[in-house]
DNA sequence: GCCAACGTTGGC
DNA sequence: GCCAACGTTGGC
């Protein structure tokens, strides 16, 4: 059982959009360090704290969990899908995804307000530069976030 | 819209 | 393998 931190945008994904319609495909991740994570480290049931970002209010929004694990990503087979790779092909695959389940709605817990925190500096989405969609998060590092939220 | 930080591409 | 140019992310 591992954690994790997975952004995304509410305009595109909501955690309201992700409860809604239950386990779905986390397409378009386009990065390799975590396509990795998605393909070589989660499993089903792991836990993921739902970030909201490229928004007004970046940060957690919610509870999520891994539904499945790594499949191939459809939409880079598709020429009309902005995720399109022309490098990709069924038989030879570039991009996984898991399915991620929208668990519960949570509080806004805010990147301002997540930053004054000791217990979540360690946090990789807090550290300088870092932009990475998907990441790691430590048991203590849940623990302190779920702490947080109640 | 700006821009810092980082990732990817491709010529050499 | 180096690295300049370019593209993307994402907070502000």
């Amino acid at each position: 059982m591992k954690y994790w931190l997975m952004k995304s945008e509410p305009d595109e994904v909501s955690i309201d959009d992700a409860i809604r319609e239950g386990a779905a495909p986390w397409f378009g991740v386009r990065n390799y360090q975590a396509r990795n994570f998605m393909r070589d480290q989660m499993e089903v049931g792991d836990g993921v704290l739902f970030y909201h970002s490229s928004c007004a209010e970046p940060g957690i929004a919610g509870i999520a969990e891994v539904a499945s694990t790594a499949y191939p990503d459809q939409t880079q087979f598709d020429a009309k899908s902005k995720y399109h790779d022309p490098k990709a092909t069924p038989e030879n695959p570039r991009w996984m995804l898991v399915d991620v389940k929208g668990v519960r709605k949570t509080r806004l817990l805010s990147l301002t307000e997540m930053r004054t925190y000791p217990q979540l500096a360690s946090m990789v989405v807090l550290q300088k530069g870092s932009r990475l969609s998907i990441t790691p998060v430590t048991a203590e590092e849940w623990k302190a976030v779920l702490a947080l939220l109640e």
